[in-house]
DNA sequence: AATCACATGTAAGGCGTTACATGATTGG
DNA sequence: CCAATCATGTAACGCCTTACATGTGATT
């Protein structure tokens, strides 16, 4: 599923501007989605070619014109299209544990930052998870968020829980260099 | 962290061929982090050139020349440099969730086919880890470890619990698409 | 007879990010 | 008065994947 296809599923969930879109892959979908305006745009712009959006531009005063997106008949074929194929391996790339792998070649004072630092930003998370829960939402929406926070709440418990195994390898190998 | 980066991380826990890094990365680290012979062979080509890492030639009948790699002193500062800047946040990019956030659009049979694929995957993927364990490991390749295993934990045990919201709203859309 | 494991590499192309460009309005 | 929000877009570049290219030996 890429950048163009996800437009396309946001837009079947009602008219949307590029920036009402970005909004909502930031705030619904951040944990297994982002892309950026530089990716956005050039979709929408692609789609609205190829027939499967059309757009209507509302002239603003003092800003670019708002050009508000609508799905077409062909775009929710496609999009249901897409839909029904099987879904590829999910993608993850974590630099923290690519980082804890080598935990043993790090000074223990940054471990510990590196690790308060991710529980931290992995509870804001959660928080903006749990404020989405409030708002009007869909059954699948709030499937999709709950799995987020479901995620969030193991790595939380999980570092939190084991920890002091990376830090007591790091402690560890401060000390045989001391000597 | 890159391909070129971790390569280089892969060697200091000991020499290595391109092919042996490959296979540390699948099943070490493939659940976060994953990399082609397209991407590995390139990169350690260039930390050759940059003389981080230093290259033996094994000829071997039948095949291309075994190349061993072996990092250097200063590709061992060169990593220490990169493993003490901050992490970034993880990337993660999940078709699965993606389709899962429209799934009143889709069959009900095919959702549910889904579902049991996605958990017999996360399974295999847990009982990989496993296997893992037995093998001889630092206590932070243990963390790492164990890390994945607390997320594939959590989301199979969330499928399971919650499948019933998603195949629920897919029924009802189909019942009322059949009105 | 076929497939997997071993072993390395290149070229083209896909997909996306970052940085740049512009600028009014609103809230703290 | 400064930052954030609203609003769109391009160009350059980075990073990686896919497909291709080659070939042996062991296992099933």
């Amino acid at each position: 599923m890429d950048v163009r296809t996800l437009c396309l599923g946001i837009l079947t969930k009602g008219d949307a501007t590029g920036y009402e879109i970005k909004k909502v892959m930031e705030t619904r979908f951040s944990h297994f989605f982002d892309a950026s305006y530089g990716s956005i745009y050039p979709a929408l712009n692609k789609l609205t070619a190829e027939g499967l959006i059309t757009r209507v531009n509302t002239p603003q005063s003092g800003r670019p014109d708002k050009k508000i997106y609508s799905i077409t008949a062909s775009g929710r074929l496609s999009f249901l299209d897409s839909l029904q194929k099987m879904p590829g391996e999910d993608r993850v790339r974590s630099e923290f544990l690519a980082i804890m792998a080598f935990a043993e070649l790090l000074p223990a004072r940054h471990l510990s930052k590196v690790l308060d630092q991710r529980i931290a930003t992995y509870e804001d998370h959660l928080a903006e998870l749990f404020d989405c829960e409030n708002e009007p939402m869909s059954e699948s929406e709030r499937f999709v968020c709950g799995y987020g926070a479901a995620v969030y709440k193991a790595i939380i418990n999980y570092v939190r829980e084991n920890r002091h195994m990376v830090e007591g390898a790091a402690l560890l190998s401060e000390t045989r260099a001391a000597e």
